[in-house]
RNA sequence: GCCGGUGUGGCGGAACUGGCAGACGCGACGGAUUCAAAAUCCGUUUCCCCCUAAAGGAGUGCAGGUUCGAUUCCUGUCACCGGCACCA
C-alpha cells in the first residue's frame, strides 16, 4: 500500500509496480466535527499570522446553501453553492465521476451510457494528484438525464467531469457558467448555454468571460421567486428563505477539511484496541487491557497477497484470539467468543499529538498527567496578565509543521479538553518558527549545481575543479551537493558550547540562515577570550582586577540590561554580540603588565558568567565554579540592571542641516531642546553650512539628533 | 494564478516606536610580538572622487510618493523563498 506521493504516472515510485485503487476500510478521526472551534479558536493563540492563515485556509470554512434538484431517471440531486443568488444562471449541473447518479446513468443504459462509463473508469484510474496537473483542459461528458432548476422551471443537462470533487460537499454542482471561470471554460469547451444573472458595477458581462463578484442580480425572475434587482447579499438570503420554505434546500456551511485517516499498514506503530467477531463486528478493548502492545515479529516485511494484508496479519497467534484473552468487557461479548484482532497500525501523529503533556508527567502511572503536574507546566499567566488559552507557553518548531502537526495535536487537545483531562482548550500558547539552516553550494554557469567538495577557491574566486568559474548560491543540504553539517564533528573540533553559541549567533532565530564553517571560528575566539579574561593559563588561577572600572561597570550593566531584553524576544544572535562587546572592552591590552590593572572584578565575572551562562553552559559553569560560587551557575539569580547606569552624563548626538550629517556634539543627557539648539548652531562644522541664515525651523529629538532646516 | 514572507558592504547579519545606516562576527589589508611561524594583541575595511588627508558626493532590489527627516510608512515594479492551487 502506498501513499498518494508514493505513486507516479500509476505506478509505484519503487520498482514501478501497476497502482491498483481499491476502497479499503479504515479508521478515521471525526476532525470535521471540530472544525468550526479548530478555526474559531485560532483568535486565542499568539501564532504567526502566516501559520493561522495557513490552517484558516486549510480548513477553508464556506457559506452558501444546499439545493435539491429533481433529476428524472434518479431522484434528488444535492448540490452545494456559495451564491444560491445565481439560481437563475444555472445552465447545467456536473457530478463528479464517483457520484452515484453516474452509476443510475450507466445503468439506465441511455444513447451515451458507454461514453459515459468509459469517463467514469478512466478517472477512477487516475489519481487525484493527476487529475488536478492538468486544470487547463476541462474533460467531461453528459449522463444523458435533466434536471429541473427549481428557480425557472427549465431541464438542463446533467455532465459529468472530474473537475467536480467527490470529497467537497455533495460532489455535484450547479454550473454557472457567467459568474464563475470554471464553469465558464466547461460551458465553452462543450458549447453550453451561458447566461448572465448578475451586473457587477465597473465590470462590464460581454459573454467573452466569466464575472465575479458583489454585484446587483438581474435576469432572476421566475414563476415562483424574483430577486431582480435585489443586491447579492440580498439575494443570497431571499433564494435562501425561498428554498428553505419550499423544502427545497436550506443554509449550509462546508469545510474543506476532510475527516483524518489513521489507519497505516506498517508494523510500527501504535495497534488499534479493537478486535472483530467472526460476522465482522468491532468492539472496544477495556481500558484495563490498556495499552495493547504490538507482538514480536520476526520478520515484518509486507505479505504478498492480492488482498491486502497489513504485516501484523503474520501474527497469527496474536490475531486470532478470544474477546477474554483481548480484554474485551464480559458483559459486551462473552470471554469465550473468538475475536480476530484489527491488524492496522496508528501513525507517528499517535505519539506527537499529546508528547507534550506526557513530558510534564512522564512517570504517572495512573495518569496521563496529573492535575498538579498540568497546573505547574501548562497553565500560566502571559505578561499581559490574561490566562494563556493554550498550555504549553513557548512551542518552538518549524513551519513546515503548520497545518499537519499543529491542527492534528489541537484537535487532540480540544476532545482531551472535552472529556475534562485538560484545561485549556488549546495546546500550545505561543508558537515560533524557526528557520532552516542551508548551506553553501556553487552554481554552474548554466544554473546546473556543483558539489562543494569540487570547487575551489582561487584569488577570491570560486572555480570547479578542472572546469569554469562558479558562483556561491544559498542551497538546502544535502547528501548529493556534500554540504551537509554534521554537529559530532563539529563538536569534536570546537565543542558543544561553540556550536551552540555560533547557531545562536547566526541572525535571527526565525529566519533561514546558511551555515558558514568559516565563521566558527568568531565564537570560538570569543569564549577563549572569556576564558583568558578570567583565568591565567598558565597557572589556572583567576586573573582578577583590583577595583572595578567605572566604565567597564557600567557596561556590564549595559549588557545585563540588553541580554535580558533580548533572551525575551527570542534575540539571541545581538545578545552575544553584546557580550562580544563587553569582553573586547575588558580586556587587558598586551603591554599591560599587571593583570590587576584591567579585566573584571570577582563580582564583576560573577555576574558575567551567569549572563553567559544560557549561551555557553559548560564553560560557565567551569569559571562559575572557578570562582566559588555556590551550587551551580544555571540555578543562581539572574543579574539585574541598575537604571541609573543605563544613562550617561552626556550624550553624542548628531547635528543635521537639511537632512544631511553635518556634525556630532557632545551635549548633557538632561540638556533641554533650547540648549541644544545653541550648541548645535554654534558649532564650526555647522555654520559654513547655514551660509549666514538662520534656521526656518529646528527639530530637536533629545537624545537622538537635531535637524536644522533652512 | 492566489495568499504570505524576504531583498542592507566581499560574506552572515545590526539598526526594537519614522531620528547618526553598516553594531557584532567572518574575510581581507596593515602593524606589534616572534629567529620564524602559529596563536595573541592593535589598527583599517560601504562605494565614488583623491597620492594621502580634509572636504565633498552617492548609498538599504528598482521607480515614485508622504515627511524637517524613510532600511522603517504608502503606491507601483522586479527577484528569490514558502504555502495553496479546479473546494463550487
Amino acid at each position: 500500500m502506498l501513499a498518494n506521493e508514493e505513486v507516479i504516472d500509476g505506478r509505484s515510485e519503487r520498482g514501478g509496480y501497476p497502482v491498483l485503487r481499491m476502497p479499503l476500510r479504515q479508521w478515521m478521526f471525526r476532525i470535521t466535527a471540530y472544525a468550526e472551534r479548530l478555526l474559531s479558536d485560532l483568535d486565542l493563540v499568539d501564532w504567526p499570522d502566516s501559520t493561522r492563515t495557513m490552517q484558516a485556509e486549510w480548513i477553508g470554512r464556506s457559506e452558501g446553501a444546499e439545493i435539491d434538484f429533481e433529476v428524472p431517471g434518479f431522484g434528488i440531486l444535492r448540490v452545494f453553492t456559495t451564491r444560491p443568488d445565481t439560481l437563475f444562471g444555472a445552465t447545467y449541473m456536473v457530478v463528479a465521476p464517483e457520484h452515484p447518479l453516474v452509476k443510475a446513468a450507466i445503468e439506465g443504459g441511455g444513447a451515451g451510457a458507454a461514453a459515459v462509463r468509459d469517463y467514469a473508469a478512466a478517472s477512477a484510474n487516475r489519481s487525484d494528484v493527476d487529475r488536478q496537473a492538468d486544470t487547463k483542459q476541462k474533460t467531461g461528458v453528459d449522463t444523458g438525464l435533466r434536471a429541473v432548476n427549481p428557480a425557472t422551471g427549465e431541464a438542463i443537462p446533467v455532465w459529468t467531469a472530474d473537475y467536480v470533487l467527490m470529497g467537497y460537499g455533495t460532489g455535484a454542482i450547479m454550473a454557472v457558467p457567467a459568474h464563475d471561470e470554471r464553469d465558464f471554460e466547461f460551458a465553452r469547451a462543450f458549447g453550453l448555454p451561458v447566461r448572465q444573472v448578475v451586473e457587477i458595477a465597473g465590470v462590464a458581462f460581454d459573454g467573452t468571460a466569466a464575472t465575479s463578484g458583489h454585484g446587483v442580480a438581474c435576469n432572476s425572475g421566475g414563476p415562483g421567486l424574483s430577486i431582480e434587482g435585489l443586491d447579492t447579499t440580498r439575494a443570497k438570503v431571499a433564494v435562501i428563505e425561498w428554498l428553505m420554505k419550499t423544502g427545497r434546500g436550506a443554509r449550509r456551511v462546508n469545510y474543506k477539511l476532510r475527516d483524518w485517516l489513521f489507519s497505516r499498514q506498517r508494523y510500527w506503530g501504535e495497534p488499534f484496541p479493537i478486535v472483530y467477531d467472526e460476522s465482522g463486528r468491532h468492539y472496544p478493548v477495556s481500558e484495563r487491557a490498556l495499552p495493547v502492545l504490538l507482538p514480536e515479529l520476526a520478520d515484518y516485511k509486507p505479505i504478498e497477497s492480492d488482498v491486502p494484508v497489513p504485516p501484523l496479519g503474520k501474527a497469527t497467534a496474536w490475531v486470532s484470539t478470544t474477546a477474554g484473552e483481548a480484554g474485551v468487557d464480559p458483559a459486551i461479548l462473552p470471554p469465550g467468543t473468538p475475536v480476530r484482532r484489527e491488524t492496522n497500525t496508528m501513525p507517528g501523529w499517535a505519539g506527537s499529538c499529546w508528547y507534550y503533556l506526557r513530558y510534564c508527567d512522564p512517570a504517572n502511572g495512573s495518569r496521563m498527567l496529573s492535575n498538579e503536574a498540568e497546573r505547574y507546566w501548562l497553565q500560566s499567566q502571559r505578561k499581559d496578565g490574561g490566562m494563556h488559552a493554550g498550555g504549553v507557553d513557548l512551542y518552538v518548531g518549524g513551519a513546515e509543521h503548520a497545518v499537519l502537526h499543529l491542527l492534528y495535536a489541537r484537535f487532540w487537545h480540544k476532545v482531551l479538553f472535552d472529556l475534562g483531562h485538560v484545561g485549556t482548550p488549546e495546546p500550545f500558547g505561543k508558537l515560533f518558527h524557526q528557520g532552516m539552516l542551508t548551506a553553501y553550494a556553487y552554481q554552474r554557469e548554466d544554473g546546473s549545481l556543483v558539489a562543494v567538495d569540487q570547487v575551489e577557491e582561487r584569488h577570491g574566486a570560486h572555480h570547479e575543479r578542472g572546469g569554469g568559474p562558479v558562483t556561491q548560491v544559498i542551497a538546502k543540504m544535502s547528501k548529493s551537493l556534500r554540504n551537509v553539517i554534521n554537529p559530532d564533528d563539529v563538536i569534536a573540533e570546537y565543542g558543544a558550547d561553540t556550536f551552540r553559541l555560533y547557531e545562536m549567533s547566526m541572525g535571527p532565530l526565525e529566519a533561514s540562515k546558511p551555515w558558514n564553517t568559516r565563521d566558527i571560528a568568531g565564537v570560538h575566539r570569543f569564549l577563549q577570550r572569556v576564558w583568558r579574561l578570567a583565568v591565567d593559563e598558565r597557572t589556572g588561577g583567576l586573573l582578577l582586577a583590583r577595583q572595578a572600572d567605572p566604565a567597564v561597570e557600567r557596561l556590564l550593566h549595559r549588557t545585563v540590561h540588553k541580554v535580558t531584553g533580548d533572551i525575551d524576544r527570542l534575540a539571541f544572535n545581538t545578545a552575544i554580540a553584546s557580550m562580544i562587546e563587553l569582553v573586547n572592552a575588558a580586556t587587558r591590552p598586551q603591554e599591560m603588565k599587571d593583570p590587576a590593572d584591567g579585566g573584571l572584578t570577582h563580582e564583576q565575572l560573577e555576574r558575567f558568567v551567569r549572563l553567559l551562562a544560557p549561551f555557553a553552559p559548560h564553560a560557565a559553569e567551569e569559571l562559575w565554579a572557578k570562582l566559588g560560587g555556590s551550587g551551580f551557575v544555571v540555578h543562581a539569580p539572574w543579574p539585574i540592571a541598575d537604571p541609573a547606569m543605563l544613562v550617561d552624563d552626556e550624550v553624542e548626538i548628531a547635528v543635521q542641516v537639511m537632512g544631511k550629517v553635518r556634525a556630532r556634539i557632545m551635549v548633557p543627557t538632561k540638556a533641554d531642546a533650547a540648549q541644544v539648539e545653541s550648541i548645535a548652531l554654534g558649532h564650526p562644522d555647522v555654520l559654513p553650512h547655514l551660509a549666514g541664515k538662520s534656521p526656518r525651523k529646528v527639530i530637536v529629538v533629545p537624545g537622538r539628533m537635531v535637524n536644522l532646516v533652512l
